[in-house]
DNA sequence: GTCTATAAGCGGATAGAC
DNA sequence: GTCTATCCGCTTATAGAC
């Protein structure tokens, strides 16, 4: 699943399943909802305590340092980020395989807005504990992908421009929507929770991404 | 330029004007170059103090708090990021007002892409020191661009789409390879400061904003 | 596993001389 | 305007009882 170019792995933490395992999980949850609005440094690990519903020594206890719980977040939200990229394959339609991806996207931006954010902070900030992931699995999993865009380009299914522009525009458009939730509602009223705006969105999408692979480019 | 919307004035600080004024200018050039990465918090004044060529001591002569500084660098930024959206009017073709306005912006993401990330970063905490920006000027000079659009589309100059959504794609695509920079590095070994690369992805979002805006819809 | 201290350090901010 | 020295609060992390 991850490997030798993962993100660093904390110390372990005791693992002696019980009620244990329960509050560690709603410490991870805590920690991704803190960290993806205010990043590592501006999260107060007592915050991240009193949501889980802990002391913050309770919560030292389970995660030896703050850093280590953040790592530990990241490992845990990565799988949700990198999955929907993966079910692009060979066997779809190119069309249907790209519709099928923006809307993958596009309802993880509305039910994950935080995995979406806290990659983002991470990356902006140079990714120090995700470069290794981004020279690594999500290089190998993107040219593999670039490469059957390739494909079908070469079989005339798909238009002429940069493959990876495609994948970084459709990531672009679609996370714009979790990154930026609070500008977009608060330019528009509207959120991705409401089905019709959900709709909309996706289909203005869809013909950015059409545009960019289907039509014939102007002169 | 700044109405009652306004971003908080901060109190102020000494503008005696002299050598002074130059210090003033280079610490906000660091402070913008350290929140433009780190964020508020996980910037720190003396860092900035360093970059600046200064003593902390003397950094907080300029500024009394870190956060009046941030709120002074916030200011600064804040016309380069609203201005490219000014230039778009009805005295141009939509096609190239568009294209125009593309360009712009990459442009912006090539040579300015700390102030890309530095609104990014302040959006995606809930934009504490902008909520007031995104509801008033920004949103008064969003609406008359959407007004504008939407007139273009009833001369049927332009597509169904929701204007909203063509400006945000426009935003999402071009700042994706400042805020991201990192990720598009990774993952391709090119910048925007190539000039090919920059061609390549300039194209790709055109043809992207030619979908929405130009192309008949598919069933 | 959870609690009550408490240590330890960092970083923002001030006082006051020069 | 710039420096030295210092304060102080906040936040992470540990010690050790229960």
């Amino acid at each position: 699943m991850l490997a030798g170019t993962d993100i660093p792995q904390p110390a372990a933490a005791p693992r002696t399943t019980a009620t244990g395992q329960a509050n560690r999980e709603r410490i991870l949850d805590a920690a991704l909802a803190r960290f993806a609005r205010t990043g590592l440094s501006g999260t107060r690990i007592d915050e991240i305590a009193v949501d889980a519903g802990l002391s913050k020594t309770n919560l030292l206890y389970y995660f030896r340092t703050k850093n280590a719980l953040y790592i530990a977040v990241l490992r845990r939200t990565l799988e949700m980020w990198l999955e929907p990229l993966r079910q692009i394959d060979a066997g779809h339609d190119p069309r249907a395989a790209l519709a099928h991806y923006v809307m993958r996207k596009l309802e993880a931006a509305r039910d994950f807005p935080q995995a979406s954010r806290l990659f983002a902070l991470e990356i902006m900030r140079g990714a120090p504990m995700l470069s290794g992931v981004i020279a690594g699995d999500l290089k190998d999993l993107v040219d593999t992908k670039v490469a059957l865009l390739r494909r079908w380009q070469i079989e005339g299914r798909l238009g002429i421009h940069e493959p990876h522009h495609l994948l970084f525009h459709i990531w672009a458009m679609t996370q714009h929507y979790a990154d930026f939730a609070v500008q977009v509602e608060g330019l528009t009223g509207q959120t991705l929770h409401d089905p019709v705006f959900f709709e909309t969105t996706r289909r203005a999408i869809l013909a950015a991404v059409t545009g960019m692979a289907f039509e014939r480019p102007q002169a």
